[in-house]
DNA sequence: AAGATTTGTGAGAACGTTCTCGCAAATCTC
DNA sequence: GAGATTTGCGAGAACGTTCTCACAAATCTT
């Protein structure tokens, strides 16, 4: 009987067994070089008897490559970003042979900072990273300064030469605005999820995400493109918590001129939304309507159905990765400004005041 | 000017700006060993110079250990199982310094295999596993095999010693169940997702997760318990699909003496169910009642908030990962069975019989 | 059949750390 | 102040691969 090692057999091993040198032995296993096939058999079947397995760190450590990428995101739930991004990343990465390392921010750059030091000195091949913020950038910068490759996802960061893949949530917003419109809908309300310490506002914050400032912007597109004015228009910023969304979405519903329908930036806000309608017993697409950004399983499921603004998730994460991996493939690349077309789901949660002509909007 | 180098400074160029060796400057930046205090001084501030990290994979590579676990898990959305899950388990490894290599499976059984061959080969600390199913386990002793540490969520496996962390399922549907009886309801339908090729049907699987097994028994139990009779009783197995889903919520829904409560073993059933009762005009709470295992924000924002049997999701996860940890820290503990408790958390989704006398239930 | 080329293999360096060991200098002991 | 101990540091091996180079044997060329 052999004697049992008691840790796991490396390629010395093997090829002692299969009577060869260690490098023949890689040249078999690793299928390079030049090497003749009766060898290969020789080799494969002493790993195979030895249950042999390539240490992946050696393997790292020699090549220079993980075959590892990093994701940098904000785990936030509700917006259904996270899950849907992150297993269309991991998917698509593990179809090309790689493997994700993920670490999550919090919306914290401190955090993204952190996180971003650790998997660069974990030498990951290359990183995706939802930015936390679209001020600061010199950590992005110093990712690239180490020469890894870089592509940002959902959100944009102006002053870094960067890959970026984000959806249209300008047009997305603005196609929610004429949906509603065309409805016979002439209030319109907007709340709006924020970063900041603010609780809940009025006042536009100075600093903003780029999807909350792309949606803003849609919506104010797409209200002047239909002659909406600005006292037909109400919006409130707020953080992303229960209390002050309830207490935003308060003082939406009970101004003197009540909009007849909202907009919602995110799923949380929406879901902040539904909760207060159902304590006032307002029945969602007929006292009063609602739009939101991102689609998801429950806004599908409920009656009525929620209508959305469906941002392409599942093709933002893959084409990250395409996109990540081409760049780690062939080092220097173009950086690329992608921008995926949203689309507006039309379901039961918006009023057709169009078909009863009692409830036409007054002159406005 | 200083001549620029390429590639990333290394211990030995911090060494030789600070004038000293490779093994001098590894022990002032590692903190460990005899060093004096003034020659720590001298080689920070040479790294520091020099923008020095050290490399991750070459001290991996050294120390035998990553300081990175692996999790290989089903990312089934609407569960909020994945998400939540993976969010504990990253911040609860981003605590105690791992990061977490992140595998999906998809509830494949291949998949898993391989997710497992791939993350031992990358030499990560330990497993945190979700199994997919309860049947097959040599996969896993051979993660033992290698010496790795193995903890299991959410799902039991039988065969296998191991530390797991699970929801205490039975008692939760036994709740539930309860629940509903206590508030008139005297016809249970259970609506449960199981894995298969079999579409939907009444029969039940010869093999399922232990989850869902727990789920039913509690149920089973908790009729039992109540003298409910199987004529009382009526169930549909499905595929998680949505034309499954609502094929069988159909047929629960049209039989003779049709349920008065569904109970849902996951989330997508209870959206099927809402989709079904939604479009058949029946409100839910009242026209038909509902009760599904696993919590969500929608579930509490929707109006009427749906009952749910909660789950400590984030505890799963972070304890998890302490006891992964312990055993990566001082190997040999006793493998655990540890059961977490679940919550019923009653909201609006369940009508209340009992209030309205001529809505008793006819004689049983 | 002699030179040119191709093929298959092995020896040894290299990747960037940490660890073990040995040794000289500094400090302590009485 | 001589021996014992402690302190600080450097040389070199080690982790498990892959890669470069050299070289002999086999095959091709004309």
């Amino acid at each position: 009987m052999a004697i049992q090692k008691s840790s796991a057999p490396t390629i010395i091993d093997v090829a002692e067994r299969a009577g060869v040198s260690r490098a023949t032995a890689s040249r078999a296993m690793g299928g390079y070089g030049r090497i003749a096939e009766s060898t290969v058999e020789l080799v494969r079947k002493a790993a195979a008897e030895l249950g042999y397995r390539p240490n992946e760190v050696a393997r790292a450590m020699r090549q220079g490559r993980t075959r590892t990428i990093g994701l940098v995101i904000v785990a936030d739930f509700t917006n259904a970003f996270f899950d849907r991004a992150t297993k269309a990343i991991v998917d698509a990465a593990k179809a090309r042979g790689y493997q994700v390392l993920i670490t999550n921010t919090d919306e914290d750059i401190a955090a993204e900072r952190q996180a971003i030091e650790t998997l660069v000195d974990k030498q990951v091949d290359g990183l995706i990273v939802v930015p936390s913020t679209s001020a600061v950038h010199d950590h992005l910068a110093s990712i690239q300064t180490s020469g890894k490759p870089l592509v940002l996802i959902d959100r944009r960061v102006d002053g870094i030469i960067a890959t970026s893949v984000t959806t249209d949530d300008f047009s997305g917003t603005e196609a929610a605005v004429r949906h509603a419109h065309a409805m016979g809908h002439r209030r319109f309300g907007f709340l709006i999820a924020a970063e900041g310490k603010y609780g809940h506002s009025s006042e536009r914050p100075a600093l903003l995400i780029s999807t909350v400032e792309d949606r803003i912007n849609g919506f104010l597109s797409g209200c002047a493109d239909l002659g909406i004015k600005a006292r037909q228009q109400s919006w409130m910023f707020c953080e992303d918590n229960p209390r002050d969304s309830d207490q935003a979405v308060a003082k939406l519903l009970d101004q003197p001129k009540a909009p007849s329908v909202i907009l919602t930036s995110n799923n949380d806000m929406a879901l902040a939304l539904l909760k207060t309608a159902g304590n006032r017993r307002l029945a969602i697409g007929k006292d009063i309507s609602l739009i939101t950004v991102d689609d998801s399983q429950w806004a599908a499921a409920m009656a009525p159905g929620i209508t959305v603004v469906a941002r392409p998730v599942e093709s933002l994460g893959a084409i990250a990765v395409e996109k990540l991996l081409a760049e780690i493939d062939a080092p220097g690349q173009k950086a690329e400004k992608i921008v995926l077309p949203t689309e507006l789901i039309a379901r039961g949660s918006v009023a057709n005041l169009v078909m009863y002509p009692e409830n036409e909007p007054e002159n406005y």
